[in-house]
DNA sequence: ACTTTATCGTCAGATTGATTGACTATTTTA
DNA sequence: TAAAATAGTCAATCAATCTGACGATAAAGT
């Protein structure tokens, strides 16, 4: 099986997919609320800053503020996020993930964990440990940051 | 460097969102028109089929015949694609590639290659080649079909 | 201090890519 | 050959974004 070259992003977008499709049918098996990518990268970024601002996640992001709010409005509507008074700023509104929230994290990762093994099952858990540490050089390469929201 | 069960799937979003910045980035520094992804999509699939209508396209696709009927209609106005009477069905309207859409097939070639020679200076090609081999595992573990369009 | 400028968040409107629904012209099926 | 299905279009709608404008507060400049 011989590759030719360029193919590799293109299997790269058909296994992202793959993915992220195996999630998705996990997450709606269990129902729950219609929780959209941003979503996940909201209480990711929640999660390691504190008293983060609205203009922060768009900032994070890479969205407007005003689609920011909006998501932040959602979040906050289903529980998974709270706005309160930011302790220094007047103008701002501090966030900050719920109980209900911090939960979903954890869960998304069990569920991002399953989908992980199905794959290890494939090719075996050292070809994933050399594949970590490939997909984690072409990362770096780039600098570290990633822009989140990989449209998903 | 060891990894934590769960963080490949991420780590594939990132790297998937890497190429395709990096796609992005080489097709806009030579200018052209704003293909979109769906458009890439559209001609891998007239490369492979000949008379196909515009709701062959969207069962492709996986969108309805209104949008592709749209996606259709730009790239005929770009001269990508041209829309001729169907030899058999009077009702339908055969899609073809023209020669531009064939050269645009040609050059993403090219650019696909490109990014991904980058990521081979940067592990080696033979662990690309693993890489290759365990992706089309994967792949094929999904039935070989994976839904176009991976949303980019 | 006090004025100017920048920033946080919201409101309102426009845009984009997609959707559902309805309709005509054909083709296929029974 | 009549009934049902299909190709394509038009129109309205939706969802997620964007731009622009605004009041309230904060930070910077003089």
């Amino acid at each position: 099986m011989k590759r030719r070259r360029g193919e590799i992003p293109l299997l790269m977008a058909m296994a992202y997919r793959i993915m992220i499709d195996d999630l998705h049918a996990q997450i709606e098996a269990e129902g729950g609320d219609p929780l959209r990518p941003a979503h996940g990268y909201t209480f990711k970024f929640l999660l390691d800053r504190d008293d983060a601002t609205t203009v922060d996640l768009a900032d994070h992001l890479g969205i407007t503020k005003q689609a920011a709010s909006k998501i932040v409005e959602e979040l906050e509507q289903w529980g998974y996020v709270t706005r309160r008074p930011h302790p220094t700023d007047r103008r701002a509104r501090a966030l900050g993930l719920t109980p209900k929230g911090q939960e979903y994290v954890e869960r998304a990762n069990e569920l991002r964990g399953r989908t992980e093994d199905r794959w290890a099952a494939l090719i075996g858990p050292d070809r994933l440990d050399q594949i970590y540490e490939d997909l984690c050089a072409l990362v770096d390469s780039a600098g570290g940051r990633t822009p989140p929201r990989p449209v998903w």
